[in-house]
DNA sequence: GGAGATGTTTCAAG
DNA sequence: GCTTGAAACATCTC
């Protein structure tokens, strides 16, 4: 499930713990989740170690701590990072300190006054640890920064100009977070069919288009107004999960039957780019 | 029981 | 070298 938008209200329901100190680390060591760094290595680095932050990237999530014993004034040189990725199926959210881990639940930090989970039942997701100060300094512009430029993506389309639109959305390496549901927004509102190779495209356009929806997706999603922990009576922690309007091919693309917002004109399924696509055939015409 | 899934990596083939 | 496509991963839901 997580895109953009769900990866951002991820990092919500852990931030508000910061400031917390790890007292213990539980984990189902011997799950995929830990291929890339075993879990006695996370639950070493981390225990005793102050939370002191996070940040997102597309689908990445970086949450920063100040390790165990390091003297306040030294501590900005001591920071050590836990990077996460929810996979298809991963979850993070926060409970009392004294929570019970479920089955799924690979792994649990103990806070002081919380405890932080990281939830999935598929395993596609990953952890691992970073030293340096910034792990992220080589990652490509996000497509809400402002180095997301036409000129930056009108080089991504010249370089690859056989590669489908939906390909093209999908690849993290141009549009960090877009995942299948925003990628098939993203063809809809452009009026463009998700196979039209990337030469053909409108680089203007497309990036017009990729900006709306990402921008959407934060704002029906994850608002901050609709989405804090503890806000609409949600106990702290949990999840609160909007849905964009009905306006959006979102809301239609998985129904039977399923008809386009704007035309009516029942919706198309099929495989592109390796991912089941929607889209409207009157709307998107197959060229 | 079988198919498919809001993701990524790897590998083979064109 | 570049691109595409399929398989693999593990488990749940329809």
């Amino acid at each position: 499930m997580p895109e953009l938008a769900e990866v951002e209200l991820a990092r919500r329901s852990w931030s508000a713990a910061t400031g917390q100190v790890v007292r213990a680390v539980a984990s189902h060591p011997r799950t995929r989740i830990f291929r890339d760094c075993p879990a006695r290595t996370i639950a070493r680095r981390l225990t005793g170690a102050t939370f002191t932050g996070s940040r997102a990237h597309g689908k990445r999530l970086l949450f920063s701590f100040a390790a165990a014993g390091a003297p306040a004034r030294k501590r900005r040189r001591d920071v050590l990072h836990l990077e996460l990725h929810l996979g298809m199926a991963g979850r993070l959210f926060a409970d009392g300190p004294a929570y019970a881990p479920d089955k799924h639940d690979h792994l649990v930090l103990g806070l002081t006054e919380a405890a932080l989970v990281f939830s999935d039942y598929r395993q596609f997701g990953r952890l691992a640890i970073h030293d340096d100060a910034d792990p992220w300094a080589h990652l490509p512009p996000q497509v809400l920064d402002p180095a997301f430029t036409l000129r930056h993506l009108t080089a991504i389309l010249d370089r690859h100009p056989n590669k489908n639109l939906k390909g093209l959305l999908l690849d993290q390496a141009f549009f960090p977070g877009i995942g299948n549901w925003m990628a098939d927004e993203v063809c809809w509102r452009l009026g463009v069919f998700p196979g039209v190779a990337a030469r053909r495209l409108d680089p203007a356009a497309l990036r017009r288009v990729a900006r709306q929806v990402c921008r959407g997706a934060l704002h029906h999603v994850a608002d901050k107004n609709h989405a804090r922990n503890g806000a609409d009576g949600f106990a702290p922690g949990s999840y609160v999960h909007r849905v964009p309007p009905r306006a959006w091919l979102f809301q239609h693309r998985w129904k039977p039957g399923g008809a386009c917002p704007r035309c009516r004109t029942g919706l198309s399924r099929a495989t592109v780019a390796s991912r089941t696509t929607a889209w409207c055939p009157a709307c998107q015409p197959p060229m």
